[in-house]
DNA sequence: GCGACAG
DNA sequence: ATCTTGTCGC
């Protein structure tokens, strides 16, 4: 991969740079999508808080104006929620932003984050959906198909998706729809809090994400991982824009595809 | 045709 | 995502 990689403190050098077959276009990525889908597996448990299991968090930063985009990934004991690694990568922004299409921006950041860590994790937690998508090909599900690691989206909108409003207790859950088909869930992660959205995306059935995502919400609306992921990438963020980017400190990214 | 639309 | 002030509550 590209781009800085750096375990926090933040990277001393700024990286960036769209990552060589990266689609440029919509059309592109669009292919690129259909081309994935087929390949995706809704089932597995992910790990099991027996066996020493492990969850990352990723999440992404932006700065606009510089052209600037930082990521991180933080790795949680699953039966203590601890932070046991982390890492983060600053680059340059490698696609727009739209709706469908979420991934091309994201992903490459996220890929150079946890290639920063020191072990892979078990299980790796979006902030997004997976195969609640048009195309159903989520981010969570593209970057299960490019990591092999287990990967579920939670969302905190329902994006262009219908629900009814479960329950108020924590635990409750409805069927989150795309038109007739069920997409995912809409779950109570706190008593009387807004629901969040969970679908599969790899490796993950959903059951079992709803699972981790209650596992992973013992005191907040928004998985631990979530949390921790989202305030690691801020951070690293505004460490790299404190430090000033010079372009000539961007190095090329490996090939994605 | 005009919005809406994960982050 | 990001822009943005104060405010209510645990």
């Amino acid at each position: 991969m590209g781009g800085t990689v750096s375990r926090y403190p933040p990277p001393v050098t700024t990286p960036p740079t769209r990552p060589a077959c990266w689609p440029r276009t919509e059309a592109e990525a669009e292919a690129e999508q259909q081309r994935l889908r087929p390949l995706v597996d809704r089932r597995g448990p992910g790990p099991s808080v027996a066996d020493g299991g492990t969850v990352a968090g990723v999440d992404v930063a932006y700065d606009d104006r510089r052209d600037l985009v930082a990521a991180a990934a933080v790795v949680l004991d699953v039966a203590t929620l601890r932070v046991v690694d982390q890492a983060t990568a600053v680059s340059r922004i490698a696609f727009p932003y739209v709706p469908g299409l979420l991934a091309f921006r994201e992903l490459p950041a996220v890929l150079d984050a946890l290639a920063g860590l020191r072990t892979a994790p078990g299980l790796i937690v979006c902030d997004g959906y997976g195969i609640a998508h048009p195309r159903r090909l989520g981010l969570a599900s593209h970057l299960g198909l490019l990591t092999g690691i287990p990967c579920f989206g939670v969302a905190k909108t329902p994006f262009t998706f219908t629900h009814q409003p479960p329950g108020h207790h924590r635990g409750d859950r409805t069927a989150l729809l795309d038109g007739g088909e069920d997409v995912g869930r809409a779950l109570r992660t706190r008593d009387g809090v807004k629901p969040v959205f969970v679908s599969t995306g790899h490796g993950v059935s959903l059951d079992h994400a709803c699972a981790h995502t209650l596992n992973l919400t013992p005191r907040h609306r928004l998985p631990e991982t979530t949390r921790q992921a989202d305030s690691l990438c801020r951070r690293a963020l505004a460490a790299a824009v404190r430090q000033g980017n010079d372009p000539s400190m961007f190095k090329e990214r490996g090939r994605l595809c």
